[in-house]
DNA sequence: GCTGGCACTCGTTTGCTGGGAGTGCCAAGC
DNA sequence: GCTTGGCACTCCCAGCAAACGAGTGCCAGC
């Protein structure tokens, strides 16, 4: 059976396990913490924990260090979220608002999340797929050679350059670009990607060949799902800080290498809900001894993508989830405001 | 005095020394290279090269390492360029060809330098400082929020939001446009900029206020030189493969952290020529023991910006001079033809 | 049910030794 | 005069044993 002490007995042990990098033994807990009770006490309830599982000893005559389950325990039953500093809220609040456009949100915010944490952070870059089409406009570079650039809602723009085979006059190209336009503002990406279809019949059929190539061009700048799969990292030298190189720091750090492998591992967690995946519970079983803390960002309950950090499954998990709810709130906002 | 045997018995050492990060030995020496002498011979060289500074003890009865000065030899006279092999060029034009925009021409090269040379990659991205203004395009969101974007010379495309305080009708947007891209277009960004400075009192007196917060917002898109910092890295799994975490690994990894910090490694290096600094020769005392091999890229022997791989002192300079060259000229190729 | 005492376990540190890799030097040979 | 084989010497390192000590489990007493 695992009471109230047995449970303050696992949380010291995580505690110290987390800032000494040591197994700790009965005695040292019994000094950094006030158990009120003597270590032969706790010794008795460490050898309870062991047996449920909780801890684990490395040999006989050693300290006791958490297993997985103690973790997974600790964050769902102990950790109470420390909340931000006021000065740690203003450098968020500061920083993410001197952003220009969503490219720099996303930089800026992995790069505090990782300074915040002292971890590896991953910031996954908003999808499109949800995004609306806001504006499409069409530029002539030169008579053959056009871009099209698609603003969507939530501030991302898209260009790509259009070849012609022959040239096109300002006026077709006016007149294609509030046909473009009409069809696709305010629909989503996908569906006006296909409604981009029907258009060189239904406009000029004298000029179908360019409308079809500026709309192909379009609808594959609508459809490019790349964004999706994009995520931005920092701070893998703090990985430097752990020792067990082999084991912790560089499957963590090949993995980093692997947008898809990060991906995976971010998952898709809700907004406003952090996620802990601790050690075996991930996906990789080569990232058993890491760590993972995420969650969802996007306005108004939108999930537009994830955000969180990684590290080895000795880490600060209330930290680190303070810090990911925090960040990924005030991206949040952000993106809120720049949708109105 | 350093004749051509010594020359010969250098370059054994810094390629087995870089082969098996051992200090090398006399007799290895003489088995694994044909050097048609005797190990004693050997060693009477390895005195000389030793008193003259190029190789190094670490203990008595131990091999010899290459010192800084003497992998600088090495480099200078010995290393001849690995040509790439037919599969890694197809592998280069393909993989750069298919990339759709600029960033993306410098996150594909970025990944595919720190593959090939299996290293550390930067890539700093095109600076716009020497880019020319194509063209100047405003779109109206709302009657008071329009969004401003710049197409560069280069390809590429700021964009920004403009509040205004008023509404603005869409005919005087279309009359602003036209006269920001005569005084803009075909100049150079930052004379562009400053060219902006006259605009509100000359066009329409009236809509000064207006014209004053687009052109304030445009310029400052102009002289924004964010770009010119920012570097892509990949490849930082790579140092995993090395010893020597302290003094060579960690560091690196902090640097590769600080953006300012690589690009002040990558230097202005000439376009088409490919610069090797090693270890203390660099800028920075904790990266004693770090290499880098950077050139210049851009078309047409315009500096646009630098490239380069980063490691050890102990790197396999041939190949990753090659493909630091080959890299380099396939995105010069790739920018000069986007600026046609 | 908690506590102090105590014997026990076992990893780590320290000190030592033998083997071996590699060198420098020397005398002889081409 | 350069090259070569021989040889004594140096010094790192792997391997082993002993001492150490942190930490435990168990037990008897409160």
């Amino acid at each position: 059976m695992v009471d109230d002490r047995k449970l303050d007995v696992l949380r010291a042990i995580v505690e110290d396990y987390v800032a000494t990098e040591e197994p700790v033994g009965s005695k040292a807990l019994v000094e950094r913490h006030h158990l009120g009770v003597s270590p032969a006490t706790v010794r008795n309830d460490m050898a309870v924990l062991e047996e449920e599982g909780y801890i684990h000893q490395p040999h006989t005559s050693a300290g006791r260090v958490p297993t997985d389950k103690g973790y997974r325990l600790f964050v769902d039953k102990l950790a109470t979220l420390k909340p931000m500093s006021t000065a740690e809220r203003r450098a968020i609040s500061t920083l993410l608002d001197g952003a220009v456009d969503l490219d720099d949100v996303v930089q800026k915010s992995v790069r505090l999340l990782s300074q915040l944490t002292r971890q590896v952070a991953i910031v996954q870059y908003p999808t499109l797929s949800r995004s609306t089409v806001r504006h499409v406009e069409l530029v002539a570079l030169t008579p053959t050679r056009a871009m099209v650039i698609v603003i969507l809602s939530t501030g991302r723009v898209e260009q790509r350059l259009v070849e012609l085979d022959s040239p096109l006059a300002d006026a077709d190209l006016a007149e294609l670009r509030v046909a473009v336009n009409r069809a696709t503002s305010g629909v989503q990406i996908a569906a006006a990607a296909a409604a981009l279809g029907d258009l060189p019949d239904a406009v000029r059929p004298e000029q179908a060949e360019h409308t079809r190539a500026v709309v192909g061009v379009l609808a594959e700048a609508m459809s490019d799902h790349r964004n999706d799969e994009r995520v931005a990292v920092s701070g893998a030298a703090n990985l430097a800080r752990y020792g067990d190189f082999d084991t912790a720091v560089r499957p963590l750090l090949e993995a980093l290498e692997e947008h898809v492998v990060l991906l995976k591992l971010l998952g898709e967690s809700g907004v406003d809900a952090v996620t802990v995946r601790i050690g075996h519970e991930g996906p990789y079983s080569e990232l058993a001894a890491t760590s993972v803390v995420t969650t969802g960002y996007g306005p108004q309950e939108h999930h537009l993508g994830s955000l969180g950090v990684v590290g080895p499954t000795r880490m600060d998990y209330p930290g680190s989830m303070a810090a990911v709810r925090a960040v990924a709130r005030y991206v949040s906002r952000i993106l809120d405001e720049g949708n109105q």
